[in-house]
RNA sequence: GGGCGAUUAGCUCAGUUGGUAGAGCAAUCCGUUUACACCGGAAAGGUCGGGGGUUCGAGUCCCUCAUCGCCCACCA
């Protein structure tokens, strides 16, 4: 018989290449008129069952400083490939997205935009400034929604959330509210890291460490003080109250509690000499002159000791007015005036050039300047009774800190990380960790809801805090906004419904099965949610947290502006196809591990989502013959075949199940093309030309079995190359037993 | 100072509980046959960083060294 059949012509759109570009956006869109991204509209439609488990990821919140790096796509490719999993197995698939204010970070961002016309935010003013800030999150939102779009994500745009919008900010307020009523928010006087150039506040997570050389003095405060101490911050000098040595140090022990009056570069000093361990007398003289106003350490000891602490250093990085000879200076013009001082007056012992880490700002730059200041807290070492209490290891009504919560969900198996190494990673961040200073100078984000009498213009009595604007128009809210991760930490539960724990999303969908993120965010954002669903909920914000590594360019550098090797993902969506820039994401991508990508490694995806393309020509072409409902008797080759088969879909089923996304994806690559097509398909042409009429239907079935199974386990990472041939199968080798038409909610292959 | 990771073909990486070394890209040769040249076939390429150990058997487990990279802490 003639091996074509001519009843059934090919659809046109099989005899040209692939082009993913003029396919993508209209699959999209069929996608979202369907509401089949909304678990809701999926089981109205009959597609889900009511009763069906759920499964949900809430969206990292991308921030809204501009646009989409490659980072995320990862991300995107990732996560979306499991909810459609999920989708495609009859789960009630919630994948929520939202963007994130990102408030320093934004801030600085608009800040410089304005700087470039000659703009300064002080002579806008607050409610002006907020404008362009708001306005340029706005964009922001606008390009990163549609660059979602264009990765293929099926997240629930009905559910789109913002951290900074009412809903989220209602969360914020409530959760502070109710943290400052258990004494677990304060407000304090503490050495913060302040920015001088970001004139803020940060956090110790915001500091980077940068390796300088710097000069470490040893001199004498005057030539009768009886110890020679080391500094590399002559400047600070001037506030010094105290000379710590180790208590057992015999060169220096006969002084301790003894006190000496100084003048020291015209400033009149106090200096005690006490004793305390946390001195190294191997280091310098093993004497420390301590500055309790601007070095945490020197702070501590200060505190031990009973010493007072006077600033010298003021909020701009200048010496304060009454410091003598170096009253009012910059900091660098400081140092060199009190080395001077030093030298003339024969005081200066030893210059040696050590290497320091200086801390910066990591948004700005700024040198940190340690400064006391009097901002809000979260103490993490407070007990506090947790009533309702879903952790194991902590009873409900039982006393516990937030440490304690963040340690034990984790221990206790209740929250998995992926890969488990970063569990140690995550304990030694949680042992290091001490009050989270989460009050900013800055405008842009969370106001703290916290309000003083309008005479207390130093805020200085006991605020009024509040969920909701307190009455009373002598009230004045305090100016600062809160630490981004605050918001941030709510995202799993405020996205949710959060504070009404009635809500239907929060009962059915909380905690989330998922938290896919970066690594390096485990500290500042997975152990601050953990931190906050622990404390308000009683409970684990998501079962398992799975880490992705940094993308790097194909020489296995970090990407960035300066080396101008940034791929970005849209331009490569554009050239290959989203589908291509997702596979090239996964395949050869570890959790945990740092991945390379190159345009080849692209364009190579781009040939296979050709190669899925043309197969399907081929088959369509022999098998207008076929109904798969009707399985004919198969020939011994095609019988192994398809047990084959089924044991290769089990394992890309269990591959996914356990997050080894990068092992199915080029599992499945490579069973289509050396299998599937090489093998499979180029037999299959002797057997349907040959004579034997029962082998050549047997070919024929199995061809349209095949590709209708490869298409739905391949749709997870190819969501749109197989929808696009998903739609115009013929019925008769749509192997599918709903009545819907989209690959999408067609049920995943059981074995 | 503490911790973590990497080291496998020219390049980029897989190798899931230990069982005869794999892919993509590049390079070589051949090829247009019922899809696909965004293709097919063939051949080539590796003492799995060095050394030691456990085991019938180690790329995989243990010890040790080396190189590269990352994270955390930080000494005035």
């Amino acid at each position: 018989m003639q091996p074509n059949n001519s009843a059934a012509p090919i659809p046109e759109k099989f005899l040209k290449p692939y082009n993913p570009q003029d396919t993508e956006p209209t699959i999209y869109k069929k996608w979202e008129e369907s509401g089949f991204f909304n678990p809701d509209v999926c089981v109205e439609k009959g597609a889900t069952a009511a009763d069906a488990p759920a499964f949900s990821i809430v969206l990292p919140p991308p921030n809204v400083t501009g646009t989409l790096h490659v980072g995320h796509a990862a991300m995107l490719a990732i996560e979306d490939s499991l909810v459609r999993f999920e989708r495609m197995r009859g789960k009630r698939t919630l994948w929520l997205p939202g963007t994130d204010h990102a408030a320093i970070a934004t801030q600085s961002r608009v800040e410089k935009n304005l700087e470039k016309e000659k703009i300064r935010k002080h002579d806008l003013g607050r409610e002006k400034f907020l404008e362009h800030v708001h306005q340029f999150a706005q964009e922001s939102h606008d390009t990163i929604t549609t660059q979602i779009r264009g990765m293929g994500a099926s997240v629930d745009w009905s559910r789109e959330a913002y951290t900074l919008d009412d809903a989220r900010s209602l969360a914020v307020r409530t959760a502070f509210k109710k943290m400052y009523d258990d004494g677990l928010i304060y407000r304090g006087h503490r050495i913060v890291n302040w920015d001088p150039k970001g004139q803020t506040t940060i956090s110790d997570d915001e500091i980077v460490y940068e390796e300088r050389t710097t000069k470490l003095y040893t001199f004498r405060y005057s030539k009768d003080f009886p110890i020679p101490i080391a500094t590399t911050r002559p400047e600070t000098k001037v506030g010094d109250v105290a000379v710590a040595i180790h208590p057992d140090d015999t060169r220096y022990r006969q002084y301790i509690g003894k006190e000496y009056e100084i003048i020291f570069a015209g400033t009149p000093l106090a200096i005690k000499i006490v004793a305390d361990a946390s001195v190294d007398p191997q280091f310098g003289t093993g004497a420390v002159g301590i500055t309790p106003a601007h070095s945490k350490i020197d702070n501590e000891i200060a505190w031990r000791n009973n010493l007072n602490s006077g600033t010298v250093i003021d909020e701009h990085a200048r010496m304060v007015p009454n410091v003598g000879i170096v009253s009012g200076m910059k900091i660098t013009e400081a140092r060199d005036t009190i080395v001077k001082w030093l030298e003339k007056n024969h005081l200066l012992e030893k210059v040696e050039d050590i290497k320091q880490n200086v801390a910066t700002a990591e948004r700005t730059g700024g040198i940190i300047e340690p400064l006391p200041k009097l901002q809000w807290f979260v103490n993490v070492n407070q007990p506090f009774y947790l009533k309702n209490s879903k952790i194991s290891g902590i009873e409900s009504g039982s006393q516990t800190t937030l440490k304690e919560i963040m340690r034990k969900t984790v221990e206790s198996g209740m929250i998995k990380i992926v890969p488990d190494r970063f569990e140690k990673i995550y304990y030694h961040w949680i042992d290091n960790l001490r009050d989270w200073c989460i009050s900013r100078q800055i405008w842009f984000g969370h106001r703290i809801p916290a309000w003083y009498k309008k005479d207390d213009s130093r805020r200085e009595r006991s605020p009024i805090v509040s969920i909701e604007t307190p009455e009373g128009s002598d009230l004045i809210q305090d100016p600062d906004t809160l630490d981004t991760w605050f918001s941030s930490g709510l995202w799993t539960f405020s996205t949710l419904g959060w504070p009404n724990e009635e809500a239907p999303d929060f009962k059915t969908y909380h905690p989330t099965n998922l938290l896919e993120t970066g690594y390096d965010i485990l500290p500042f954002w997975v152990a601050r949610m953990i931190l906050m669903s622990g404390y308000l909920l009683g409970d684990i914000p998501f079962k398992t947290v799975y880490l992705h590594g940094l993308v790097r360019d194909g020489k296995g550098r970090k990407m960035s502006k300066s080396l101008g090797n940034i791929i970005d993902p849209l331009d490569m969506i554009k050239k290959y196809g989203a589908d291509a820039v997702r596979l090239s994401l996964l395949i050869g991508t570890g959790p945990g591990n740092d991945s390379k990508l190159s345009e080849d490694k692209i364009r190579g995806y781009k040939n296979f989502a050709n190669k899925i393309w043309n197969a399907t020509r081929f088959v369509l072409e022999n098998t207008a013959t076929v109904s798969l409902e009707q399985r004919p008797p198969l020939s011994e080759k095609n019988t192994a075949d398809l047990e084959a088969f089924k044991t290769f879909s089990a394992d890309i089923t269990a591959d996914i199940e356990h997050y080894r996304l990068y092992l199915a994806a080029e599992k499945l690559y490579h069973y289509f093309w050396h299998t599937f097509a090489d093998v499979i398909i180029e037999e299959s042409k002797k057997v349907i030309t040959s004579e034997d009429e029962t082998a050549a239907i047997s070919a024929r079935w199995t061809l349209a079995y095949l590709l209708s199974a490869l298409l739905k386990l391949l749709h997870p990472f190819m969501p749109f190359v197989t929808e696009a041939i998903w739609e115009s199968l013929p019925e008769n080798i749509k192997n599918t037993d709903t009545k819907h038409s989209l690959l999408i909610i067609t049920p995943w292959p059981s074995h």
